[in-house]
DNA sequence: CTCCGTGCAAAAGGTTTGCACTGGT
DNA sequence: ACCAGTGCAAACCTTTTGCACGGAG
């Protein structure tokens, strides 16, 4: 991410706090200034190792805590929308899923017109593409309903 | 999954081992029979619990290693390709990933007739749908090389 | 009969929680 | 000055590993 943009996203992210009166913290800014320097998606650890040099005795706690403040603000995203154990599927032919940015439930969906979407190219910078599938993001019904 | 395509996937299973010499265990046809009854893409964890009644002392630990050589026979799938731990994005504007199903690294995509992909309803399944993401899955350029 | 798969127990990670203290508002 | 945020340590939960035994090929 271009420098440029990295300043404007710790703008934001300070403005957000400000209008919802969270204290903007250093950590909490320098949690996140690693996160936009970054494209490769890290894991919590990670940021806590990144974090490291710049402010050594910033605990891996507050790291941890400060994702989910960061992801409740919408500053940033949760790759894989799932919560952090690994999930299997039986099916193996090509569906899509549907998860519930709140409660992580995922359902799957058959939808032939999705399904018929072109692999782009048979090499995509460089990797052997071959299979995809959709993720849409959304709130189940029953998170419709807790919310009101 | 309707019973005769269960029992259909377990017999595919039985052809598989016996076809690699893999030996064909009470405990993998009860775990595999145990996933392909659900689509609720459990973990680990669930399927030892679902598990518990058709065989009390079977462990957690043959549990895991039978996902594993599952996963390796083709029988299964990850439901989101990463590895176990959460990881996170500081790019929150739609956007796609390749993930190699090999050492579990991500890139991003930026394409943008991808991301034109119509949210198909509004609603789906009841789903308030918020956004959406593409995920191909395949082999990394580093991994492409190793299997050599 | 041989070897791989399994079970148990223990280790290794990764993540969360409780409590006292510090720092932003 | 007040209260949310932080750090530390310990608890917790999930996953992996080492070793001896048992069952499938």
């Amino acid at each position: 991410m271009q420098p440029e943009e990295i300043a404007a996203r710790l703008q934001e992210f300070e403005d957000i706090c400000r209008q919802k009166g969270l204290p903007v913290t250093t950590q909490r800014r320098v949690i996140l200034e690693a996160i936009l320097q970054r494209d490769d998606h890290p894991t919590a650890d990670q940021i806590y190792e990144a974090v490291q040099d710049r402010i050594p005795q910033l605990s891996r706690t507050t790291v941890y805590r400060t994702m989910e403040t960061l992801l409740e603000l919408g500053v940033i995203r949760r790759v894989h929308l799932t919560g952090a154990t690994g999930r299997f599927d039986g099916k193996i032919r090509r569906h899509h899923h549907l998860v519930c940015m709140h409660c992580n439930k995922i359902i799957d969906i058959d939808d032939e017109s999705l399904d018929q979407l072109p692999l782009p190219k048979r090499k995509l910078q460089g990797f052997e593409v071959d299979d995809f599938s959709v993720q849409f993001a959304g709130t189940c019904p029953d998170c419709q309903k807790k919310r009101k």
